[in-house]
RNA sequence: GCCCUCGUGGUGAAAUUGGUAGACACAAAGGACUUAAAAUCCUUGCCGCUUGCGGAGUGCCAGUUCGAGUCUGGCCGAGGGCACCA
């Protein structure tokens, strides 16, 4: 018996795929259409696991709809622009076009090796001109359009590197690179103003029926649209400053009001920015680190003015007025009333400075004399010692009565404030999407004409100077716009920008003058299904919903504003990690174990390995596995198979050497079956009725678990179908439709193992090509054997098996003829009866 | 601190609207086949007693219900998100 040569096949069917061009996709109105995208990875030098479970994923999905009749989109591209080819290309002294190229190449042979069904003629890279032309369009568009604007902001600035570090690249404090303690500068930066849609943004996730709950609360909290009170505090003590104005959720406790902070960058600190103290202070609150930690754990600290603020409803009361590091400028208005009593920060910043602590609010269970302990009270309750709101039930009626004195008397308004910022898309990096923009001798800005798009990246720079890149560019740096002498914009765009409307593209990913043709993304768009990691759950998808209603403002001809109807986060892989006697970490490639408890190096058995927790793979603690290696030792379908078992998606998985190698087995033994059946296909004789119930109820789960994503399930059932047939061909039930009912079994198992079912389906005569889901025979779906369960108060005591339906005095016939039943039954007195068409019967008896 | 999710055998898990808990696999043990090995197939969740039967059982404690892994309340534990957002 001829053994499955995997590899042979994989590469046979791989080949047959790229010639016959299977997954090209064309616009066809007649066909409904299916968009599966997975989120395209950065070419980082090659594939890994996390990859790999994304792509088998996606790739069931697109073979699956296509089975079922949908024109299916499936296109691949590339995330390509970013700085770890800038870092390489200096490391090595190479051109990050030439790296990241390389980089493409590889990992795409590495994609075709799993036998993805990727229609590659619209594949795309953001970092190709042909690309980031259109990108500089867009950019203009929205400029056009007021979406995009220049301002002043503090970044993170290396003053070793000359550089702006994200905030990921500051580890505790400092310069990944230079280790140099990182300063807050203000620059100069672009920004998209997403704050224009911050509420649609938020309310249309409620319409995102096929996301995730977990998604869309994220990113209602990173939203964070909060409802109060702008007020205007009157100040003493100054000619310069008559008043404050402070954002406020909690109007309703003024009366517990015993200072009022403000934020350093405050505009009022201009007064003070010759005061020595006040310098010195501003230095010590900059030095709060800006790790998280640090920022829990941080004192409050403040700076006495000489001001008074006013309690507007109470003219008696004054104030003092302080700075303080814990008020943020970009919330608010950067100043806000403190009211110890109520406010956890409040609490602690009187505590310190010996302010008043004044309780305003009584929880319900608590007499009129309650006072707040140790800590804020922040939870429900009624209001005290505030004149005319006592008695108001808190939070609801005590605030909106407040915010309606405060408005009645002038003193304050309504107001709702976002958490959201606008997004900061300035990069002071090389490797980027130029930003289409120069300034005039009077650093006016001037867009960068159409016709003169795209601002190309020059090709050769100096990787190695400071700051960058691109400043140093004199040549490319100078133009003249209608005669004006500029100079280009050096900052080139934020990477998350490239992929906010690539999903567009690939619409029209061959289209020339245009970033996407109208008539396509009608057809195309949205994305039905998008799958991808639960890390992008906020930025990238919350940008790209931002980007989509951007694009569509004030375009008539396209009006839509998801961009995904369908969200799908896969889960991580995860390993076991390794360490040597060193502590260094180990590949597991390279450790050994007989026993499975004890493990060594394998280059050297005495040197014992200490195992780790299973963490997500990551090359920092060397836990992967290299997909390119397992594929060529199982074959792209074991290790599909394998990826897509046993965990549902969404969790993490655990990667098994035993695992994958059971998976490769399995396709073996599913392989020698098939040989049987292709050596007997002339014994089918007697008609087999359990074989056609199996199969169709197979077939209806199939479709069930796929469209809800339980892969893990669906190969269970995979597993199930091997030992049915297996079991069936070995008693020798050739039934005649035995043959029939096993084609469409290799057909629905197409999309998880779609190099594996073709040969099968090639070796049986079958026609691979515009294969079609099986319909299903509702006739055997009917459950004909009946399992009724025998309750007994609640308690399971047999179960009757019956071959037709059966009425329910009958069965009570039946049970009290039982022997097995008498016991229970006989001299009891049967109270209720609960009885569930041919399934359960319950008797209540004492 | 706030918000969200999840707790089921040795392990990953299944159980779609409350109705036979543990499908399907991994590991381990035992068995069949074999001169032997590989491969393959079968059995085994736990505690009792003699095949068979009985008991407990889905993190813990209550509740609703004829019936709870599933619903409600409280507690404990794990993971994730946000983090001085006024």
């Amino acid at each position: 018996m001829e053994r499955y040569n995997f590899k042979l096949v994989e590469e046979k069917w791989q080949r047959y795929w790229l010639d016959n061009k299977t997954f090209k996709s064309s616009k066809n109105k007649n066909k409904e259409k299916f968009y599966c995208l997975e989120m395209f990875p950065y070419p980082s030098g090659k594939i890994h696991m996390g990859h790999v479970r994304n792509y088998a994923i996606g790739d069931v999905l697109s073979r699956y709809k296509t089975l079922k009749g949908y024109n299916v989109l499936h296109p691949m591209g590339w995330d390509s622009f970013g700085m770890p080819a800038e870092n390489a290309a200096r490391q090595n002294n190479l051109n990050p076009k030439t790296w990241t190229e390389k980089n493409i190449e590889i990992m795409k042979t590495q994609l075709k090796l799993l036998g993805l069904s990727i229609d590659w003629d619209r594949e795309i890279s953001t970092c190709s001109p042909e690309y980031y032309k259109h990108q500089q369009k867009i950019f203009l568009d929205l400029y056009d359009k007021g979406l995009v604007y220049r301002k002043e902001s503090y970044v993170n600035w290396d003053p070793i590197d000359k550089t702006v570090l994200a905030n990921e690249q500051v580890i505790d404090g400092k310069g990944w690179r230079s280790g140099a303690v990182v300063e807050r500068k203000k620059l100069n930066q672009w920004f998209f103003k997403i704050s224009y849609f911050s509420e649609e943004l938020l309310n249309d996730l409620n319409d995102l029926d096929n996301w995730p709950d977990k998604v869309k609360t994220m990113q209602k909290n990173w939203i964070g649209k909060s409802f109060g009170c702008e007020i205007d505090f009157k100040v003493e003590g100054s000619e310069k400053i008559k008043s404050i104005r402070c954002y406020t959720t909690r109007p309703d406790t003024l009366f517990g009001f015993s200072f009022l902070a403000l934020s350093v960058d405050h505009p009022l600190s201009k007064l003070y920015e010759k005061d020595k103290d006040f310098i010195d202070f501003k230095e010590e609150c900059s030095k709060t680190g800006t790790t998280e930690e640090s920022i829990a754990q941080a004192t409050k600290i403040g700076f006495k003015t000489e001001l008074k603020a006013i309690n507007p409803l109470d003219n008696n009361s004054k104030v003092p007025v302080y700075f303080a590091n814990f008020v943020l400028m970009d919330y608010g208005f950067g100043a806000v009333f403190g009211c110890p009593a109520h406010d956890q920060r409040d609490f602690d910043f009187a505590k310190k400075y010996k302010l008043e602590i004044k309780t305003v609010v009584k929880p319900l269970d608590e007499k009129e004399d309650y006072q707040v302990g140790n800590e804020a009270y922040t939870g429900p309750g009624v209001i005290i010692n505030s004149k005319f709101l006592n008695g108001l039930a808190v939070p609801d009626k005590s605030i909106n009565e407040a915010i309606k004195i405060l408005e009645e008397k002038n003193l304050g308004n309504k107001k709702t404030n976002f958490r959201l910022k606008d997004w900061g898309i300035s990069r002071q990096r090389y490797w980027g999407c130029p930003i289409p923009i120069a300034y005039d001798e009077n650093h006016n800005v001037v867009k960068i004409p159409e016709k003169d798009l795209p601002v190309m990246l020059p090709d050769k720079v100096d990787l190695n100077t400071n700051g960058n890149p691109l400043d140093s560019q004199k040549e490319w740096r100078h133009l003249n716009i209608n005669g004006k002498k500029c100079t280009r914009e050096t900052d080139t765009l934020d990477t998350f920008v490239d992929s906010s409307w690539y999903f567009l593209r690939f619409c029209s990913a061959k289209a020339q003058n245009e970033p996407f043709v109208i008539d396509d993304i009608d057809y195309w768009m949205p994305v039905d299904q998008y799958i991808g990691g639960v890390e992008h759950a906020i930025l990238h998808l919350l940008y790209s919903r931002f980007f989509m209603r951007a694009i569509s403002l004030d375009n008539k001809k396209t009006g839509l504003k998801e961009p995904f109807k369908g969200l799908f986060t896969q889960g991580m892989v995860c390993h076991e990690t390794y360490r040597d006697e060193n502590n260094n970490w180990v590949f597991p490639e390279d450790v050994t174990s007989e026993d499975g408890e004890n493990f060594y190096l394998n280059e050297n058995p005495s040197k014992k390995v200490t195992v780790g927790p299973s963490e997500s793979m990551s090359k920092s603690k060397k836990n992967t596995i290299d997909p390119e290696k397992i594929i060529k030792i199982y074959g792209a379908d074991a290790v599909r198979l394998f990826i897509l078992s046993d965990s549902p998606p969404e969790k993490d998985i655990q990667w098994s050497d035993t695992g994958i190698s059971a998976s490769f087995r399995f396709l073996q033994k599913f392989w020698s079956l098939n040989e049987k059946i292709l050596k007997n296909q002339k014994k089918f004789s007697l008609f087999d009725e359990d074989l056609e119930k199996f199969t169709n109820q197979i077939i209806q789960k199939f479709e069930k678990d796929l469209d809800r994503f339980s892969f893990n399930v669906v190969i269970a059932s995979i597993h199930k179908i091997y030992t049915f047939y297996n079991k069936h061909i070995n008693k020798k039930d050739w039934g005649t439709n035995f043959y029939k009912n096993y084609v469409n079994i290799l057909k629905v198992i197409n999309p998880v193992m779609p190099h594996f079912s073709n040969e099968c389906l090639k070796k049986l005569d079958q026609k691979t090509d515009e294969i079609k889901w099986p319909a299903i025979d509702k006739r055997y779906l009917k459950e004909e054997n009946f399992n009724i369960v025998i309750q007994i108060n609640g308690k399971k005591r047999k179960v009757f098996s019956m071959s037709e339906a059966i009425d329910e005095e009958t069965l009570i016939k039946n049970i009290k003829k039982d022997p097995q039943m008498k016991k229970y039954i006989d001299n009891k007195q049967i109270i209720k009866t609960i009885y569930v068409e041919n399934k359960l019967i319950n008797f209540i008896i004492n």
